[in-house]
DNA sequence: GCAAAAGTGTTCTCGGTACACCCATGC
DNA sequence: GCATGGGTGTACCGAGAACACTTTTGC
């Protein structure tokens, strides 16, 4: 039998590119990290995988350490391998994404791999000089992420539990870089039933009070179970502005 | 500086689940092992990771080596990293698809992993009891196939350079498990104009005819460029059936 | 001439898109 | 009363889906 040993010598890591919203920006949650290599460098939320953890636990484990994360949408996008992208050994890293309610929490460094932990925009993020090959993971996780709101309706893991039609379209103009028109993304959504509607309005704002919604997870399970397709598309205002 | 020699023990493999298409029926490529772990057993074809090779360069390796295959469409799907999923370590391994014509050529084992290479219909694997994880592997680049068969026009992969509508149209239907309806599939694939008419004729063949097209590859990067989206829907017919 | 697959057009329906004005609140 | 965003309906258009008969070849 031939000789194993010298293919395990290898490590893997987990990152996180962590997606929250606030206001009508779309934001991303980095680490500027304590330790070697990359010190001080601003960076994903990642870590070595250890020997008896699988990779999504890992990826938990990840988000709860370093950025007090806990129960979050979360998805694996793509793994990242290039021979020399770790000055310590050759390292793999499986890089996922994750949707959070960014009002939710406070993000708390208790770690001695972050020394702080901070929300940036995503348009932001190309200036920082992100540790590894981190910003290729930026842009690969927002390319994934923006099919996939067009696909599921997973836009609502990032709002509060209630918000208000508006807010949702904000998030979603947010998510696919373009303008909405705002009578026919409210009659789409509205059809799709997946709303429900609080009886409840906004308080405090100087203007119209706007109605709450919640999403129901439980219409959204029964439409799962028979197959369903879920799709938003962008109005095409800003074909004319690209004209004028 | 803390010591990471610890998380420096693992090892990952690549692994490729190969389509081809023949007359109606998708397949997939599979070896027979011929060493531990799983020896005997059928699998995808899949290896370690040299220390000096990305993930690309070694899925390439792999399914040149492996299966004798060189210049085909191949896409990284998914890492699977179950801890127990590999009896000689922690190893981690990376699923790639890809997609071959499959009368183009002869497998050929001159190796000493495979002992045998051999096509099966999709449909059949679930009944070869697959080595390690493999099975869920190719649920997943099944899955995601037919996702990306909807999204972008990688069909003409599988098929030779000179095809029939109707061996299109077949293929279609074999990767997305459904009837397509003929004069709408034809309306759809000749109105993308990503086709070009041969001005040749099927031969030998105890009926009339077909004419023979060939995949235009320079519209399709043109396309591409100007951000072009391809789809093709199924038909109803089979609600009918259901139904009666 | 018969079996087997190729080829071809029209109608209907539905979802997508464009578009402009009144309403409720805080200050 | 004014500024701010909330809320609403309609007409048009185009793509998708349903559907049946004639044509060409090998035998």
């Amino acid at each position: 039998m031939k000789n194993f040993d010298s293919y395990f010598k290898s490590a893997f890591t987990v990152d996180n590119v962590i997606f929250g919203f606030d206001e009508s920006d779309l934001k991303i949650l980095l680490i500027k990290r304590q330790e070697d290599p990359y010190i001080d460098h601003w960076a994903l939320p990642g870590y070595f995988v250890l020997p008896d953890e699988d990779l999504n636990t890992a990826a938990r484990r990840v988000l709860k350490q370093l950025a007090g994360l806990d129960n979050v949408y979360l998805e694996q996008v793509k793994s990242f391998g290039a021979v020399d992208r770790h000055p310590f050994g050759r390292v793999i890293t499986v890089a996922y994404y994750s949707l959070v309610k960014i009002d939710n929490f406070n993000p708390q460094p208790d770690n001695d791999v972050a020394k702080e932990v901070r929300w940036f925009s995503v348009s932001d993020v190309s200036n920082l000089n992100l540790a590894f090959d981190h910003e290729e993971m930026v842009d690969v996780c927002f390319e994934t992420l923006k099919h996939q709101v067009r696909v599921r309706p997973i836009g609502f893991e990032l709002l509060p539990p209630k918000f208000t039609l508006t807010e949702l379209q904000h998030l979603y103009e947010a998510i696919l870089e373009t303008d909405l028109d705002k009578r026919n993304f409210r009659k789409k959504i509205l059809s799709m039933n997946l709303l429900i509607d609080l009886d409840e309005m906004q308080a405090g704002v100087a203007h119209r009070p706007a109605k709450l919604y919640q999403f129901d997870y439980d219409k959204y399970q029964e439409f799962l179970e028979e197959g369903f397709s879920f799709e938003v598309k962008e109005s095409k205002r800003k074909e004319r502005q690209a004209v004028s």
